[in-house]
RNA sequence: GGGCCGGUAGCUCAACGGUAGAGCAAGUGACUCUUAAUCACUAGGUUGGGGGUUCGAGUCCCCCCCGGCUCACCA
């Protein structure tokens, strides 16, 4: 069975399923691949029947961590108080840092089809008082705590310590602060002002109910808490926590010993690297989640994160390759396979189910769609460089007939991430550039014949201007025709003269796109100019005179 | 040092334990309004190395080598 098939066969009863994050930045790609795998579960959990709930969270209590994106200014004030309390730097109109950041990601769910039954801000739960009784819990137990990071994660804490973050009354921060002497009611904090490298505390201190929003449970045991607090049954996450000994390990194990609970079922995912290399939301241009979802459309998007299994390692490198273009002709063969026609290659395991779960709507007509009408993205990105070319027209010829609404929908997504993939990833073989400024060196290549085509395609255009791309297209074959040239040798030498290459787009339109004046001079330089650069008996002679 | 993933054609990758394939690149050929198109063909491999299980191993087990990511301080 496809994996997210095997794993919903291996569990029982109603699941919750969950996944949380910090929003400390810009968010990348590669964070996609979280939710997409939550998604395809949840999906193939409610194909089998089983109720499923899918839960997606916010730690927006965590403190501010990154200082990147903050002025001067605020650095000293902000470092280290909570995400949620953070002002929003973009100043958009967002609550806050954390909502403007997670907001950015959260949006781009619903245009991959993935819809959480409910979100849930880690900043709205704690004064609601939710977590009260877990936060006692871990207090009252805070020894068994100490003994499970160090057992688990090596981590040792110094004695008294408590497993709690006070946020500081006098600074409002909560990555400084250090919490002691639990007394069954309240704790005595201390807001230390070189506790961790990245923040300063305000070296206040005094005693506070770490209750009602007043304080958060440190990383690892939030985890577990929350696990209790929404019943989590499943709960992917990223191998940078799943690692032995690492953060997961040290939340199960909590959850078992401090809160009494199984901990969820764990699908560690691996990461999406650009280029072998981790993907980083500071330099990787062009890696930003909501720039990506421009040039990959939610269908190939997701496609990109299911083919493989969650533990593998996606290698993604878009930067000057055809790694898009080829997502895109991936995603056409396996549809092409599933409306049954014939296609080369080995297929993956069970084509059906990964077309299907690739798609938008769980509950849309897969076979309609893997049946509808593709054109080819590298097509499309010729089509769209070519000047005054009719693409609608081009790719309904191409199929046969007219395009349904929905082909011409998909025609219109892939035009502009075609687009989008020209301006920012394309390698330079990809891009047609019409050599303005002088004859390409290519030209020197020629043979006497393909240089006299030019010459005299100049000369037949200059006395009977051609006005469109039909014109000129009957006019090159003429030409050739009258003077022997094999029409393939022809256009290799059209190419030549304005690409600097051996092919091209349908040259007719080509030409009829640019500048009459600079076509036909193009044409005279190009079939004069390789006859003194070719060493040989022949004495140089001019095209003209 | 621990964990995870990978090493298959020049490149990118595929192959429920059952004859190692595709795309691109390369080469050859066909094609008179088809021109980075289409079609046909060719070439390219000791599947990182060594053991083991099996009628049969790219695939499963063990040991190495190489590469990448990740954790080990904090969240």
């Amino acid at each position: 069975m496809f994996w997210a098939d095997d794993l919903a066969a291996s569990v029982d009863g109603p699941q919750v399923v969950n996944d949380s994050k910090t929003p400390s930045g810009t968010v990348h790609v590669g964070s996609l691949r979280g939710p997409v795998v939550l998604d395809v579960i949840v999906r193939a959990l409610r194909d089998r029947g089983i109720a499923t709930t899918l839960l997606y969270g916010v730690d927006d209590l965590d403190p501010m961590d990154a200082q990147a994106l903050l002025t001067p200014d605020a650095v000293e004030r902000e470092m280290g108080r909570p995400l949620a309390h953070v002002p929003d730097t973009a100043g958009d109109c967002h609550a806050s840092y954390a909502r403007h950041f997670a907001g950015i990601f959260i949006e781009t769910f619903a245009g991959l089809g993935i819809h959480p039954d409910r979100y849930y801000w880690m900043s709205d739960i704690y004064p609601t008082g939710e977590m009260d009784p877990l936060i006692r819990t871990a207090l009252d137990r805070a020894q068994v705590v100490r003994d499970v990071l160090l057992r688990v994660g090596h981590v040792e804490r110094p004695d008294g310590w408590l497993p709690v973050h006070v946020i500081c009354p006098a600074c409002g921060k909560v990555g400084t602060t250090i919490a002691r002497d639990w007394d069954g009611h309240t704790v005595a904090y201390a807001c230390i002002p070189d506790y961790v490298e990245w923040a300063r505390g305000c070296g206040a201190s005094g005693r506070v109910a770490p209750f009602g929003g007043a304080a958060k449970l440190p990383w690892n045991l939030e985890w577990a808490a929350q696990w209790s607090l929404l019943g989590v049954t499943i709960e992917p996450c990223g191998k940078d926590l799943a690692t032995a000994g690492g953060s997961r390990d040290r939340s199960d194990a909590l959850a078992r010993e401090v809160f009494d609970r199984e901990p969820p079922l764990n699908v560690p995912y691996e990461f999406l690297n650009i280029g072998g290399r981790k993907m980083s939301t500071s330099k990787g241009r062009g890696a930003a989640a909501h720039l990506m979802a421009q040039v990959l459309p939610p269908e190939p998007l997701r496609f990109l994160f299911l083919r493989p299994r969650p533990n593998q390692a996606i290698e993604f490198d878009p930067e000057g390759t055809d790694a898009i273009p080829r997502i895109f002709d991936e995603v056409d063969r396996i549809a092409a396979a599933v409306a049954g026609r014939e296609v080369k290659g080995e297929l993956p395991p069970f084509p059906e189910r990964l077309y299907a779960l690739a798609q938008l709507d769980p509950g849309a007509d897969h076979a309609a769609s893997a049946a509808a009408y593709r054109p080819a993205f590298g097509h499309l990105a010729l089509l769209a460089q070519i000047p005054g070319v009719d693409t609608a027209a081009r790719v309904a010829a191409e199929k046969g007939g007219p395009l349904t609404p929905s082909e011409e929908l998909v025609l219109a997504e892939r035009l502009r991430a075609a687009r989008v993939w020209l301006d920012a990833y394309a390698p330079e073989s990809a891009r047609l550039a019409v050599h303005i400024d002088a004859v390409p060196e290519r030209v020197g290549d020629l043979t006497e014949d393909e240089r006299s085509f030019l010459s005299a395609l100049a000369v037949a255009a200059e006395v009977d201007p051609p006005g469109s791309g039909d014109e000129w297209q009957a006019l090159l074959f003429r030409v050739a025709r009258d003077r022997d040239l094999p029409a393939g040798r022809a256009f290799a030498a059209l190419y030549a003269a304005f690409l600097g290459r051996a092919n091209g787009p349908r040259a007719g339109w080509l030409l009829a796109g640019l500048d009459a004046r600079f076509v036909l001079a193009r044409l005279r330089d190009a079939g004069a100019a390789g006859v003194a650069e070719l060493p040989g008996p022949t004495p140089a002679m001019g095209a003209s005179s």
